[in-house]
DNA sequence: TTGAAATCGTTCGGTCCCTGACGATAGGAT
DNA sequence: ATCCTATCGTCAGGGACCGAACGATTTCAA
């Protein structure tokens, strides 16, 4: 099952470093490399793909899930697309700036404010979408299938602990 | 071996909402939640441990290259800290602030500044690194120690890919 | 009904983070 | 000896990011 991975330089030094510190090896090494994977994936995704579109991965990241579940209320938006709500402020005004969403106050509460995306906004996400996951799929391409079930399996789990 | 783990209430109305546009559905999961995990954890560990401190996460991960590999080039600190040059200039000031670090100029070349961890960097890195690997012990606590190793595995495939 | 408490989104101050441009230094070629 | 080019770290500008504090609004209790 556990086909041989060569370790990065990085990763053998640093066991080296801690080797008999009673450090946990295996927590240490799931751990930091989902950092290592997220850091180098998102910079690849704006780079190769988001640039384009004058877009920051939390700015897709909002815009995405306007579209998967229409407008939302500033607070919920935030949570869902995983930012505090003082940066959802921030973003969703860049993102107005590009016309890919507009704010609407709320109908019967004057505190709330009702972020939407745009028909632009809306034909943007539908143009990078499928490139962004077809990104996903090359850069998880020598995974097989029942990895990266198990992959996001694993994580989730991670999740739960974290989000508890 | 795959033990059955709830989707989050997100996963499950996105995977609803994408279904049926030919989307890699396996890719979409493992990738994303690289993201969830990733962004959940550094929120996790800079509240919880690092703001103590008033070390950010990537003060920290500067630090503790620092304190593994001893004084380095600005440019090879960058690289191992997953971060551009202009930024380790910030993080480095920063730290330098905090009389965690301080800059030394190169002995042969003018060009070149050797960054180095004060005996006071030292002493914290020494005092956070065994409670950051607790608290990662804590996060993976509900993976066996071959989930964890499978789980750091795959993310060395997808680093090397996507590194290529 | 009116005052207290809760909740909303924004602002503020500070750091992080990137790209692109820059001045300085180094090194090789002529 | 002097260009030309490569490489170094930093700065400038703009966006992302957070916690805390804030005004505005709503809600609930007295």
């Amino acid at each position: 099952m556990s086909r041989e991975v060569a370790l990065t330089r990085e990763e053998r030094e640093a066991r080296a470093r801690v080797e008999g510190l009673g450090i946990d090896i295996d927590a240490f090494a799931a751990v930091s490399n989902v950092f290592r994977v997220a850091n180098a994936v998102r910079n690849y995704m704006e780079r190769n793909l988001l640039a384009e579109y004058r877009l920051s991965f939390s700015g897709f990241t909002v815009l995405w899930v306007l579209w998967v579940w229409g407008p939302k209320e500033s607070n919920v938006l935030a949570e869902e697309s995983g930012i505090s709500k003082s940066t959802l402020t921030g973003v969703v005004k860049t993102l107005e700036g590009l016309g890919f969403a507009i704010r609407r106050p709320h109908a019967a509460d004057g505190r709330r404010v009702l972020v939407e995306a745009t028909e632009t906004g809306i034909a943007t996400v539908c143009e990078i979408f499928p490139r962004f996951n077809a990104l996903e799929g090359e850069i998880t391409r020598d995974l097989s299938t029942a990895e990266k079930a198990e992959l996001a399996r694993a994580l989730r789990v991670m999740l739960h602990t974290v989000e508890a």
